[in-house]
DNA sequence: TTGTATGCGTTATCAT
DNA sequence: ATGATAACGCATACAA
């Protein structure tokens, strides 16, 4: 493997003008350049990444911390997303993208420590789920720059995240369902431990207000994402005497429970009672009938993230950041009128 | 942040003891090792990852290719299991996992080849997708052991790779409808593409024969992993005369196509036809009714991946290995008699 | 515009 | 059992 003095043989020059015209100082005459850009071509010759990071004490590496535990981060199908919007932007400026578990214990410090300790990182990117404040302290400690994928839930300091818009997205639902004449609208699978949860929630109460119309706490059911809760909530609301002509789904499993219990009910969907969801995950297009839904990038988080972070890495003393992604709807078989529900 | 000086320093010898200690070499004196642990703590120190990388000129680093432009790989959920149980193994050895896309390009060379050439891996796992003759000839040539993650689909070289064991999972399905008393099982979705399709469908035959069962080519389908393809495979095997009791399904999105071209014929599941299909995707267990599969453990194709790189590292001579990982069967609705579809 | 010399924090070689 | 020192490949302060 040629190294950076082989190249300076082979051009006649010194290591120092080599190293200076690899990274473009624009002291070299262009003739040098030349000279220097020939035998780095001909040597095949690429920079040591390790002698460079040694003398230069930068590692051109990120952490995309995960935690395995963690079935909101590390086996949500969208972190992977996130995480292919990370690696474009990272790779773009030359830096490497390494992935760690968070509860990866190495000889008794956690891997992220042992990351930090060993100044293999220039940043962090983390979901907000694992976030803390003694996290928060150990990184501003080491000064580490980090950027939290999610609003994060409680937290003293101000740190800098990035998120979906789930307030807009939530008003979006809403003004979707009401520009198609609904009158009655639901909102099932509210789940008070979920910040997206309740920013979904304060997005609907907001567009029911923008529009004038009586927000009914009987039209809110409470309950987690899954298909069986989702069940059990749309059945609630269909037992009341006053069903409601449409339901917005909280998260992206409820769906699936909502539609079974309105077809058990003997209604038609989107008939009788049409259904949006969030998220554009795979199940949604996949089931009968197909579901509508307020689409997340979950890429653009993944690239605006890492953008935050190479910004505090470049900019030290940036103040706190805060950056919402907006949503679009996606129209599927559970909000258009006079669709064949059996179709395929 | 404090290096191997200060620690000899603090410790009151050299740094070549430090750094004995440090690497467990057994001609350090009791005595002396606690001293240099004891500053080694009190100065919370952690060697320097790129000095000891240029000095011992070994990265500890594993990378993770993948393509973004293939969607058998980036984005199948399964894929993120597979990298958590590479993380593990990769981990547990005081090795860094990066991931990189391979279609990442900078300044005119692509991703493996810059980090090849930096010295910033040791080794590489990557999917059999984009593993070809001239890709397999850069990596020897440049010394990088790799494993492919599945099986070559048409490589004159053997390589060595891990994937589950895909015929025997064919056989497992058929065994397990004929012990259910199936009498005509049919096979849909065969796509002579797909390795994995091949090899399932293998196993489909061998299990038939080993059961004195004649083969009856009018029951293989082919067909692409959709659900619209799914539905009209199922929907051309029954409008034949003779139809089947029950149907194996190449892939995971085949079965949810097929389960409605059978509920749209007013067939009954598992009653008149019971459906297997294979992987354990989330959606199997979300449609109506769930659909029991065949059960792939990607998290130990993961394992078994990077456990058989470090071999290769360790024992750079070793022969190519074939590695298969064994299969088992989750029974839910679309296989259990007497079951009542519409239970949530 | 170019070159010389030093240092980055380790490991390894050769002493003692 | 321990230590002094060179070497790894690059960046950079200082010189010319």
């Amino acid at each position: 493997m040629a190294s950076i003095k082989d190249v300076a043989k082979a051009a006649g020059v010194s290591v120092t003008t080599v190293s200076r015209t690899i990274n473009n100082n624009p002291s070299i005459s262009i003739e040098t350049r030349e000279k220097v850009l020939k035998a780095i071509k001909d040597l095949n010759y690429s920079p040591n990444s390790m002698a460079k990071g040694l003398s230069s004490n930068n590692s051109y590496t990120i952490t995309l911390l995960v935690n395995v535990e963690d079935e909101k981060s590390f086996y949500n199908p969208f972190f992977y997303e996130v995480m292919h919007g990370i690696e474009k932007v990272v790779y773009e400026r030359e830096y490497c993208l390494i992935v760690a578990n968070l509860s990866t214990m190495l000889k008794k410090e956690n891997v992220l420590d042992w990351l930090i300790k060993g100044k293999r990182t220039e940043g962090v990117i983390l979901p907000s789920s694992i976030i803390d404040s003694r996290m928060v302290k150990g990184l501003r400690n080491n000064n580490i720059p980090f950027v939290s994928l999610g609003e994060p839930t409680s937290l003293r300091e101000t740190i800098n995240w990035v998120d979906i818009n789930n307030r807009k997205a939530g008003e979006q639902a809403v003004y979707y369902l009401l520009d198609d004449n609904r009158k009655r609208v639901a909102f099932i699978g509210y789940d008070s431990s979920k910040v997206f949860s309740i920013r979904r929630l304060e997005g609907y109460k907001a567009a029911l207000e923008n529009s004038k119309i009586n927000f009914d706490a009987g039209l809110i059911i409470e309950g987690r994402n899954s298909k069986e809760d989702g069940y059990r909530m749309m059945k609630a609301l269909l037992n009341k005497n006053d069903i409601p002509d449409s339901v917005v789904c909280a998260d992206n499993l409820i769906s699936i429970g909502a539609i079974r219990a309105i077809q058990d009910s003997g209604l038609l969907i989107p008939q009788d009672i049409s259904v949006i969801s969030f998220d554009n995950s795979q199940i949604a297009e996949l089931i009968y009938p197909s579901v509508s839904t307020i689409n997340v990038d979950v890429f653009e988080l993944g690239v605006q993230s890492a953008k935050m972070l190479f910004e505090l890495i470049e900019k030290p003393g940036t103040r706190d950041q805060e950056l919402l992604i907006s949503t679009n709807v996606e129209e599927r078989e559970t909000t258009i009128r006079n669709n064949q529900q059996h179709e395929v």
